[in-house]
DNA sequence: AGCAATTTATACTCGTGAGTCTAAATTTAT
DNA sequence: ATAAATTTAGACTCACGAGTATAAATTGCT
């Protein structure tokens, strides 16, 4: 057994409930006193397990990111077994994208991120790398593959990826109105067809 | 003269002080007293002009967005003077919608709407319809004309803005790694002239 | 059962920062 | 010049929340 410090189901619970807290009320608002109501623990456990508020959230964070980095490339991966339609399966992969961006645990990492800039500005270096950089390179080397093989008309693929990207996330940014609005599933479809139409209109596949 | 309460300059020092102060710490972080002294003021004076901190706070993001929507409807106006190359006069919109979004006062406003969900969830609504809402509308609208007068092949101009802007402020936001780094001008010309290039690819001028 | 580690409840300290108050100083208007 | 309004410095109150301390209770282990 490795359990380093207390027991692993109440480390797991007080996590959980981080996760929920910050995520709606911020770090400087969440109470360390509401995280360990909200795990159903008391306020020593929490200290017990992760020392200080900032270690919890940098914790919280970091696990968040890793968690979405995972998604992310799932999605992607499905391009591989892109054997007939293209288009077909850009619009499964700006779907799938697209509702990863709007999981919740995305969204608040996202608020989280942007909430303490000077306190917590490293981790938004460490989050860039992890997740957006990966994502983006690992799209460009799928489309650079099915550039190779012919299948799609790209000069360059990294920024034929990033682009991708935008043309999700900036409507999806905006119909959210900012993460105010859940956009229903119906619509979020509609926002990766039309990124996807546009996007083969640019680069046309075959 | 309509000097409801206290001096006029005093009050633009704060307003000012203010800017600063939140966009560097955040709402939560910002002290008043440090908004006193960046304004070269009493913090007495401070509570004489706006009652209390988050007043003061969200006047700050009222005169900010109303600031960046100003800025963003001048360069969409630039559209109006394109006589010659239509590609051309996008690139120049382009990058004159990128310096705004790059702009710190805008970077600061995205911030600070972000920084405090629960607290300030109905100014997020407001910015919304004030800015990012009129600027695709009006470019829009732009872009509709120039398809009616048979300059642009767009079938659906709102989509068309939408994605404009998407192709700009998703490399942007990534490039600056989420604020973090400054995009030099260079860079930022070469973003512009990437969303431009396939953006015309997909809605051909002639 | 019996021992060690962990959790719990509760009460506590302590720093911080919002907002107030007061009396003196300064500015503005007439 | 003088009265009214405003600003200033500084001390002050007060609420809040992070983190600690302690002793009892619970859990896990052998």
């Amino acid at each position: 057994m490795e359990t380093r410090r207390g027991r692993l189901d109440k480390r797991q619970a007080v996590m959980a409930a981080a996760f929920s807290v910050f995520a709606r009320d911020g770090y400087d608002q969440a109470r360390v006193e509401d995280i360990a109501a909200a795990a159903g623990v008391a306020k020593a456990t929490v200290y017990n397990h992760f020392g200080d508020k900032e270690t919890l959230f940098r914790q919280a964070i970091t696990d968040l990111s890793d968690a979405a980095l995972t998604n992310n490339l799932r999605v992607i991966g499905l391009l591989d077994e892109a054997r007939e339609d293209i288009a077909a399966a850009l619009r499964r992969v700006g779907l799938g994208l697209a509702e990863c961006y709007c999981a919740d645990s995305s969204r608040a990492l996202r608020r989280l991120l942007s909430s303490e800039p000077e306190q917590f500005s490293d981790l938004l270096g460490v989050v860039y790398d992890r997740v957006s950089r990966q994502v983006t390179r690992t799209l460009g080397d799928k489309l650079a593959r099915l550039a190779l093989a012919g299948r799609i008309r790209v000069d360059d693929p990294q920024l034929a990826a990033e682009q991708f990207t935008a043309l999700l996330s900036g409507p999806i940014e905006s119909r959210s109105r900012f993460g105010t609005r859940t956009i229903p599933r119906t619509e979020l479809r509609g926002i990766a067809r039309d990124a996807v139409s546009t996007f083969v209109k640019a680069f046309p596949t075959t």
